[in-house]
DNA sequence: TAATAATGTAGAAACGCTTCGATATTATTA
DNA sequence: TAATAATATCGAAGCGTTTCTACATTATTA
């Protein structure tokens, strides 16, 4: 039907094996002979079957992808971006994606996604919060893993993490350099990492300024929520300056939570930055384009999957024995939701 | 290494042909035999190796899902649904998805998603709207197909449609019964076929009602904006009550449009539906909770996903030659953008 | 009851690749 | 210069399935 290896060999008058080594790059083929056998191989266009490459080598050159469907479907294109990066990445190393979303209670082992207990996967990556069940079960199976903007104590991934404590505290530094001293923060639950982080990072930044006694009141902080989302940026603003008339900003978990308490203030006949500084974390696409546009925190959320793709790459070639974590830096942005300017900050 | 399908036709005492008819159920198998088998099978925890099923069965048990990465990243949760009903539905047949994002402009052959040129799935299904180029490349390369969302005039696939104009006629339908009939719309240019199909909605409905004039008043209607978005529905409504202050209602080409024109009807410090009534579509997650609730058509978006994939893989196995389109009905769902109600609607 | 059809099972040949030796040639070292 | 190491190529085994063919056995039909 289609065209193999062996019409490729027949055609460059070499072995298959050569072809094959070609292909690879692996093992020793003369110059003279690597061009051939390449200009044989573009000239018929022939790519090797994934199939019989896989049942082969015993690879399956696929990365499975884990993500509850809840950070899928109302994360603001935050972790389709990731997914966007390691699909990239994937594409240079020969690589698939195969997706699976899991939802917040999955039972072990018949819930887990297919590609686990089928085999389908050379390597795995988690993209935020999932069921810690799920962490032990993978840890368990012994597949290279890779976790992206997660961890789970006593569990020992690769990850990839963002710098949420800097990035809050470049907030404040920003904040406080500008005689803003009362700020508060909404935030969600702990049930995810960088939510707590960046709640700790504002806690340092403010008794690194002095300001502990903020740092410790309860009523400069909102963390009730579960889920975090417009509505818990809304009720967390209101309920924050029943308590704290005075506040001068707030700091928000995330951008979502941000556009929650601008509605907010536009609700009650005020707006930022004029009656309270507002700042928000992660810039995602809508963020320069709220009302005002929000001084926010830039993660490279693209370069977030490619780095996590590359790093699970190397443990699937080259099995390395300590784990890795790589943190990957934040940036302020800053608009106009904290301070007007003149100049254009994009 | 893992156990093979040897293995169990040695346990279950027979040959491995007999093991393989028992798992995919084709042929003849005496049920005695296949309990037996199925046991053994149970018992070991079999899974068939699917690179050795695939080089044999010349099928890749994948599905290829091309998507824009703007419909991605951009349509909050819209598209993002329909990949999860897909995922759902190809569980069921024990296959597998491969995401391809693609940006608005392609190079053919070079650019197109891998899988089309490494042979890699069995079909396509191509959510939204992808550049025409494209969706040719992939007619000739005579893979199966399927289109949610999206049709391209002269180019006969296999579709998925949910009935736009039918959802528009319910909204009006609803308004004029409630004595609205100054109705305007705000949409995104015609670049997409869903799009185009909810404003001749409008306008039949319209006509339908005796309201042609304003069926074809331009002054009516915003249609200017490439993409639908927030600033899309707070600049059309704006503009629209520039030109025809007696506006009653607003019907938005979508959620997100509608979102705008709240955003601006509070700027200007007036509400739905007190001074205007506001309609959007899809039923997205944050439609329920936006300042009012959104009256709006729901889409059933999963089901989208399910019913694709459900066609797609008719397609395959059976190679039914009429192209089938499924148009998916839809339905109104009233909250308080449009009238304030007793009645609590969910 | 004899011929035919349906049912049930097994053996072995693919499927298209990778990789392990084996062998031959060339380069390096002692 | 002889022994060893590095380079280059090939043939063939093997990866774990599916499926074709052959051969029995049992059920159905004339």
């Amino acid at each position: 039907m289609s065209i193999t290896i062996k019409d490729i060999a027949k055609f460059a008058e070499v072995s298959t094996s050569t072809v094959s080594l070609v292909i690879s790059g692996k093992g020793y083929v003369s110059n003279d002979t690597r061009e051939k056998v390449q200009k044989i191989i573009d000239e018929y266009n022939y790519k090797p079957l994934r199939s019989a490459q896989q049942l082969a080598s015993s690879q399956t050159g696929n990365i499975g992808f884990i993500i509850s469907d809840i950070h899928l479907s109302r994360s603001e294109a935050f972790y389709s971006r990731i997914l966007l990066g390691a699909e990239l990445e994937a594409r240079n190393h020969d690589m698939y994606i195969l997706l699976s979303t899991v939802g917040a209670k999955i039972d072990i082992p018949h819930g887990v996604p297919r590609f686990l207990n089928n085999h389908d996967v050379d390597g795995i990556i988690i993209a935020g919060s999932v069921p810690v069940d799920l962490v032990y079960c993978i840890r368990d199976l012994k597949i290279p893993t890779v976790l992206i903007d997660y961890r789970v104590d006593g569990v020992d991934f690769d990850s990839i993490l963002m710098d949420n404590r800097n990035g809050v505290q470049q907030i404040i530094n920003h904040l406080i350099s500008n005689g803003i001293t009362k700020i508060g923060f909404v935030g969600g639950s702990f049930y995810h990492p960088s939510i707590k982080e960046r709640f700790e990072g504002y806690q340092i930044a403010l008794v690194n300024n002095n300001l502990g006694h903020i740092a410790q009141n309860e009523d400069y902080h909102y963390l009730i929520d579960y889920e975090t989302s417009v509505e818990c940026g809304d009720r967390g603003l209101a309920i924050l300056l029943k308590k704290v008339p005075e506040l001068e900003a707030v700091i928000c978990v995330n951008d979502t939570t941000a556009t929650g308490c601008l509605q907010y203030l536009k609700r009650i006949d005020k707006s930022a930055p004029k009656d309270i500084k507002v700042t928000g974390f992660d810039n995602v696409n809508f963020s320069a384009f709220t009302n005002p546009p929000l001084t926010t925190v830039n993660v490279p959320k693209v370069q977030m999957g490619v780095e996590g793709l590359k790093l699970l790459i190397d443990r699937i070639q080259n099995g390395i024995s300590v784990h890795q974590t790589r943190l990957i830096p934040v940036e302020l942005v800053v608009r106009e939701s904290t301070f007007l300017t003149d100049t254009n900050n994009d």
